[in-house]
DNA sequence: TTGTTAATTATGTACTACATAAGTATATTC
DNA sequence: GAATATACTTATGTAGTACATAATTAACAA
């Protein structure tokens, strides 16, 4: 009777090394000891001695809040906690070919969910400019063929990334651009280019005259072919 | 005439160190070089020489891909490339303490415009069993008085925790669940714990029998003063 | 075939040494 | 005595060596 049969979903033994260890227990300190941004912590040799590690470890894992951006150091001067950079480690990881199938799939639903949701705070943010930029984008489509599936996808990104910009929130808009090569990624895999009924232009018109409500159904149609793709 | 006059609002010097730069030449490496998860990657010994750097300073970089979860190292066997865990870095930065204040909005209108992106997602998958139990959770939330803070946040926890998982979507689950800190933080500050008018029963009923817009609207309606908070 | 032992090897950890940059104190000049 | 130049100090950044540890392979015995 061999192992392997029943070791098929099982989780693997966590191999917990020291920076591991070490890591959390910075975490946990750096949030426990409500350091606010700014505050000067311990040096290295101290903080090492207090954890019983060796200045090596200690660096593996300070390495890591370093890349969180959670701590930022310098020389002589010692190591202050600071506000991290929430995204930019997601943007590290965010590679099509390297996130599982699954993930992949969820990711792309989040951002269909997103986009649905983004009637609400458009019609409290949106202003007359930023309209009109937006029509700018929707018309300047038209004066190519449809076949032209570089241009194509040029003109999706463009439109709505300004749609999200107008939404004046940064990190919203930060996270959409990470989810493009993902939602890029999966639409590649369609047969056909289907777009939905309702266009770009469209959109505009409603955001010009239409509610809020008329918005959001136009965007529901608007992504109507990859809604198909998860009804399946 | 003192230098400090326009040092304002000047981005530092990028105290780009070893570390940094190995650690993009590695992703860049491995995410050109078309590896799959599971391939295995050099020993350390030969990427460091490879660097031109010391295997300490490798060692730095590769713990940061350890703990993005894109690689995965054993004694002898070397290291492989696997899936990351995309939202683990995430889970580990997202403290309201530490995150600044523009950004801590920006998350809470994230949230508030996932959660009215919901309904179509919702309405894709959503099950009896699922409404059922929902029903539960909403029912069980009028046996006590409104005034218990902590039981009133739990049952919101437990309300939308449900229909997030509704969705299907593990990722968009865990998603939510890191905002939460965020969110309550956030909401801790207001004064007045004014709920909407539409409750979260009226929301299961509208689950049950009405469309999909009805649903929305509800979800509005519930989330009416948070929404309120970003009109100001 | 099974089980045991030994050799091999890549990662994990520790320690030392020195380079570098950024403060701090001291000395020099006018 | 104030300003500038110089030397000193110190905490981080980098390199190198040494050894521990676990996993794999090979050899061997029952």
């Amino acid at each position: 009777m061999k192992k392997k049969l029943s070791a098929i979903d099982i989780e693997p033994v966590s191999h917990q090394t020291m920076a591991d260890i070490v890591e959390l227990k910075l975490l946990a300190f750096l949030k426990k000891s409500a350091f606010k941004p700014g505050d000067a912590l311990p040096k290295e040799i101290e903080l090492a001695e207090a954890l019983g590690v060796s200045r090596n470890i200690l660096r593996e894992a300070l390495s890591r809040l370093r890349m969180l951006g959670m701590v930022d150091t310098k020389k002589r001067r010692g190591m202050v906690l600071s506000s991290p950079d929430i995204l930019g480690s997601l943007e590290k990881v965010m590679d099509p070919l390297i996130i599982d199938e699954s993930t992949l799939q969820d990711f792309f639903e989040l951002r269909l969910t997103l986009e649905m949701g983004l009637a609400d705070i458009l019609y409290i943010r949106k202003t007359q400019t930023d309209i009109d930029e937006l029509e700018q984008i929707a018309l300047a489509e038209k004066v190519r063929d449809k076949n032209d599936v570089a241009f194509r996808i040029k003109c999706e990104v463009e439109f709505h990334g300004k749609i999200y910009r107008m939404t004046g929130n940064d990190t919203m808009q930060r996270f959409q651009t990470m989810l493009l090569p993902i939602f890029g990624h999966l639409v590649a895999l369609e047969k056909k280019p289907a777009g939905g009924k309702v266009t770009h232009l469209d959109l505009v018109n409603l955001l010009k005259n239409g509610t809020r409500e008329d918005f959001r159904k136009g965007m529901r149609e608007h992504l109507e072919h990859h809604f198909n793709r998860i009804i399946k």
